[in-house]
DNA sequence: ATAGATTATGGGTAGTTGTGGGTAATTTTA
DNA sequence: TAAAATTACCCACAACTACCCATAATCTAT
């Protein structure tokens, strides 16, 4: 079986160790091209949760900000506020990766933690606050989804 | 673990000693290609805030530099204002490099120092202005910002 | 169903890293 | 020229991290 290469997609509730560390899912590291070299990119999300890249895939978002002149004060402030929480990672011979303090803090996390696949990325959760935020997206998207309904089709 | 070279990620809340010392994070020393010398570029940050260069990359801004003609008046005024502050510094044998009492009182460093990443360069920031420079040029950008977070696939 | 392989989780240890301070060399000032 | 101040270099310790091994649970294949 033949899958596509850094994508992930699913579901799994890991736990988060005393030092800090959650294992990346035996599916994904399996999904991960071997450049990577084992490594991941993991910083804060849009959400309250942290984001996991492939480092492959982050570089190429930090070439698209290598191209941004710290001559514009915007540019200066968007680069910081992306790159900022950003540390690359990679896994032992166990297939875990070491949360930083400051995401752990970030996300909420305790000694559950969801790991759910988004694609291009993984996203990892408290799960508790994955269902607040659920619920409350829900409840005001619902309109905003049926525009996103004529972009892509399921 | 191989990553990419010069290439500067992440936050760090280290100390400034009583002497004008801080540590360069072990994760920026280690990116830093040996052609550099163990040496950085200290300068005036277009915040305030100090800019910390690998030489090599230093270098290469100068010789942009050069090419400006000294006619124009912005010019020669942009490349003193660049060039003035600017002085090279080697990090000691525990990876701490001496930040002048110019750059200390322009950037109004106290005992903590926070040291950001910046993908080409480290910037070195008094966390308390980071923090209300940072309030301030949300309010006032925010719609240019989603510009570029539009651009910019995270 | 059972054996073997893989996977998830816990913990120990050695080496690295951050921080403070001391001493000698160098520069500055009187 | 000598004293004072600054700078460069070195050592020491505490905290942390990376790396290793062990065990239990789960999956795979015959």
């Amino acid at each position: 079986m033949t899958i596509n290469q850094n994508t992930f997609t699913g579901e799994f509730s890991y736990s988060l160790d005393s030092k800090g560390r959650v294992n990346i899912p035996a599916k994904f590291r399996n999904v991960l091209t071997s450049d990577n070299e084992q490594s991941f990119v993991i910083t804060r999300g849009m959400d309250p949760c942290v984001w996991v890249y492939p480092v492959t895939v982050w570089q190429s978002i930090e070439s698209e900000l290598r191209k941004l002149s710290s001559l514009s004060r915007i540019n200066r402030s968007f680069v910081r506020s992306t790159v900022r929480y950003a540390s690359s990672v990679q896994y032992d011979k166990q297939g875990r990766i070491a949360i930083t303090p400051n995401l752990i803090e970030y996300a909420q996390l305790g000694k559950e933690a969801l790991i759910i696949g988004m694609v291009n990325k993984i996203e990892i959760w408290n799960p508790k606050l994955l269902d607040s935020v659920d619920q409350e997206s829900h409840k005001i998207d619902s309109s905003e989804f049926d525009e996103l309904a004529n972009q892509i089709i399921l």
